[in-house]
DNA sequence: AGGCGCTTGTGAAGGCGTGCACAAATCGCG
DNA sequence: CGCGATTTGTGCACGCCTTCACAAGCGCCT
């Protein structure tokens, strides 16, 4: 209902089109969503009920809907959703039509494999440099890029028009790669370091801490430990019916 | 108030606790305290306020201390909360009391840096196998571990009794190998690949994309560039107070 | 043309989580 | 021994998110 902007927006002529403000739970939804549309196109499809979508992306049929909602009308009741114009309309509200650069800092174990993660390409995000402040990897060819020294970040960032800046370097390091990253502009930064940044509130930080979630884990390992020596005993594998439990 | 099992429980000789069962967002951030009390009793301090705790965690002080509430009354009034205790009743919760074995499958451009991650061990996770389907990445030695073949998994995962499983392979190869590891026992699952998994109701899975996040960013990007472009037009960097946006 | 089945979009209700504000409790000091 | 400063633990209200249930809309078949 109410007003529909419908295909004004992609191969618009450059209009800025003032978000509906989107709940900050339907954005994180949004990319598994994509993820689930690119697949079913993949596979031939041409439209999807909002039930195929949910079940392709994890979710709630009627939570999806919701989602969905909030970026407009785009499905036709009766036949679902129109697979390729949903693919658009949430590319270009997650800013995807516009290819992204990005800087990583820290070029150890983690920011290695990050630096030829194959994921980040393939959804349009595009590693232009990196950084490190050691000098025995300055100048390392890593994945078709020269690492750099992370004095230069500065120099780089405004040369390539860098807006979002990775962190994998450790925690001791994290918060003054932070400092620099904002002193050149960056307003968008992933932060793998286990520990709190502090910016400026126009930046955003996700924060992303892998031995956080296999603590989560853990836990639920020893809840699980502790129901089962009351009741049977033995551990039951197997069991029956089909259940994700997400974020 | 009611009633308190005091220092009953790290120490006890063995009772099963029988949890309070805690909100989900309070154990989200259960290893963020921790992390945060661990640094602090580093620093030789020995009693810590709930301002100065949430403070470290990067959390409101009220949310910090209803958390803690769920887990009993560990503080004192007018001094604050005992380090060592407290970080002994977050490790017992969790559950990290007892080492945990891991195991990783898919030993490609993430799962050899998940496989050499100081994070993991350092919170007291110990990868004990590593496992790939590429018959040429068999028997390769990557960080003081062999990796052995796939079809080795259920064999190895009872025999060191592994209950959590970390999945770092492709998408098309993520369902197989979590069906694998549900047959071998494991209970608990760390999903790198970006795809849904269905997996029994007895199965806790959890997700990583790292895609998903730049994605998010992304989005924040796209609105901050459209809001700016109204009013000032100049990118305010270095405005002022200190914010982060977490997860 | 009309009706029927299917699917979207949404109003409303319920649950969960957050943050405020304050009472209860503890320590230190005079 | 009593008082004030300090800090925890929590009742309460508010807002966000989820879920249900259904009306509105669309296409297809007769």
């Amino acid at each position: 209902m109410s007003q529909q902007r419908h295909g004004s927006t992609p191969g618009g002529t450059g209009d800025v089109p003032a978000f509906p403000d989107l709940p900050e739970a339907t954005i994180a939804r949004l990319p598994e969503y994509l993820r689930a549309l690119h697949n079913l196109g993949e596979g031939g499809a041409d439209t999807i009920s909002s039930e195929g979508l949910a079940a392709a992306a994890g979710v709630n049929s009627a939570k999806l809907r919701k989602d969905l909602s909030h970026l407009g009308s785009y499905g036709t009741r009766g036949v679902g959703y129109d697979v390729a114009l949903l693919i658009e309309q949430i590319e270009y509200v997650l800013g995807l039509d516009q290819r992204r650069a990005v800087c990583l800092v820290g070029v150890g174990n983690l920011g290695h494999a990050l630096a030829g993660y194959d994921g980040f390409a393939s959804r349009g995000f595009k590693i232009v440099a990196l950084f490190d402040a050691d000098p025995a990897k300055v100048g390392e060819r890593i994945h078709g890029l020269v690492v750099r020294h992370i004095d230069e970040l500065s120099e780089v960032a405004v040369e390539e028009s860098i807006a979002i800046g990775v962190i994998a370097t450790p925690a001791g390091a994290a918060q003054a790669v932070a400092d620099e990253l904002v002193a050149a502009g960056v307003t968008s930064i992933l932060n793998f370091a286990p520990c709190v940044l502090s910016v400026p509130a126009n930046v955003d930080v996700r924060k992303v801490d892998l031995a956080i979630e296999l603590q989560i884990l853990s836990f639920h390992e020893h809840r699980k430990a502790s129901l089962t020596a009351l009741p049977g005993g033995r551990s039951a594998t197997g069991a029956g019916t089909q259940e994700a439990v997400g974020s």
